[in-house]
DNA sequence: AATTTCATGTAATTCGTTACATGATTCC
DNA sequence: GGAATCATGTAACGAATTACATGAAATT
């Protein structure tokens, strides 16, 4: 029941419907996965998993590493707590991943959604971007507006701020019409499919986004700490 | 004593500073000046107002509007309270502006700060358009280093949402770099003035800025309700 | 053996919001 | 005279942080 919601009960259910993991961990890919905008603190992460634990959305084992999730609890050794989600938490963690309400397109909402978009449909990514787009796109009226009425009372710095921050919005809006125009270029395999508003590829291939590719080996070494 | 503190606080004497106003006007000020970057409730302004009063730093004035401070509170007429900054509130203020500890390099508190710079020294912009940019530096090393580490288990839209965020604080970088050069640039007149670090220009000039100027005439109207 | 990093947690606090309650003033 | 908007507040809650406390495991 308890409803401690927001973006770090999505995040953490988003990284552990991929696989199993302990709080450590846990935190160390928050930080990075979606950690361009959000830090976490520990302060923060184990209530919530607590909180998730007691929803019947996870449940915690004890066990070897990640990377080793069979190894049995050897004995003696203080195992870490591993946390598993459960077919309720999956269940709501695509509920979540479904809703397109307005909350989904603030600034680090929106953000959280689109770090998990591998595991979203394709038209609930479509109404996720087109939501943002013109939530922003009110921002900017209204920066229009405003700055039509107050520019002359302002001084340099002031409008210099004004102008910058307005710059950055219209800048992530030709983001998102390219990100948009690249879904709307992908819809030709998997056409439509009418219902199941909650399919997903786990399949690890996504559509045609634009850029990146390279390669880089792992590296096991990890920072942001306290 | 109670130290309140925080981005509220900070905006509400800087407005303050350049003159008197009541609760009401004031969330509206606070919301185009600074608001491009944050919106301010009467749930937080008011008990700001609040404690700002109690620390001897604001006293309420009842009376006219702010085009008309003088009108005596005409017999009858509830008049709404207006603020107005106490010679300790304008040193306190002044502190509060001379401060270039880290935090003043924070996304938010940084927007704060810039928007009062009309009102700060040339050394101290110097300082805190240099801190935060180094501040972004940093950042970026880290999503570097993240990227480099992780790049390969991460699918397309994650590795999108992180380039994305990286060329946003590029391009931030950038901005200052230019504003810094700005103000280098700027250091002729008003050479050095090596003590008196709180010396402010109440004389409406500021420096060499880039670009800015236009007209349009005041319009009392406004939005941004509830 | 000592230091660093891994690992888990709690208590108090921060900084703000939402929803509510109330009433005066201005516009139409 | 009814609606909008101006104007001031309060109580309850939200979502996180910081600072603290503790201890095991790996590295040097």
């Amino acid at each position: 029941m308890s409803r401690r919601s927001g973006i770090l009960e999505f995040a953490v259910l988003g990284l552990l419907r991929e696989s199993p993991m302990h709080g450590y961990e846990l935190r160390k890919r928050l930080n990075t996965s979606l950690g361009v905008f959000r830090a976490f603190s520990y302060g923060s992460l184990y209530p919530c998993l607590k909180t998730l634990v007691a929803n019947g959305w996870l449940i915690e084992e004890s066990g070897g590493t990640a990377e080793d999730p069979l190894a049995a609890p050897l004995a003696g050794r203080r195992a870490k707590i591993v946390y598993r989600l459960t077919a309720e938490g999956k269940e709501h963690f695509e509920e979540l991943l479904s809703q397109t309400g307005p909350d989904a397109y603030e600034d680090e909402h929106f953000a959280a959604r689109f770090a998990f978009f591998g595991q979203t449909s394709r038209d609930v990514r479509m109404r996720v971007l087109e939501g943002r787009r013109s939530r922003l796109e009110e921002r900017l009226e209204k920066m229009r507006a405003s700055l039509a009425r107050t520019r002359e009372r302002l001084d340099d710095y002031t409008l210099e701020l004004q102008r910058h921050g307005m710059e950055s919005v219209e800048r992530e809006v030709r983001w998102l019409n390219e990100l948009i125009e690249s879904e709307r270029a992908g819809r030709d395999q998997q056409r439509s499919a009418p219902d199941s508003p909650t399919q997903q590829n786990t399949s690890g291939k996504t559509d045609g986004l634009p850029r990146n590719r390279d390669t880089t080996r792992p590296d096991p070494s990890d920072d942001t700490a306290t």
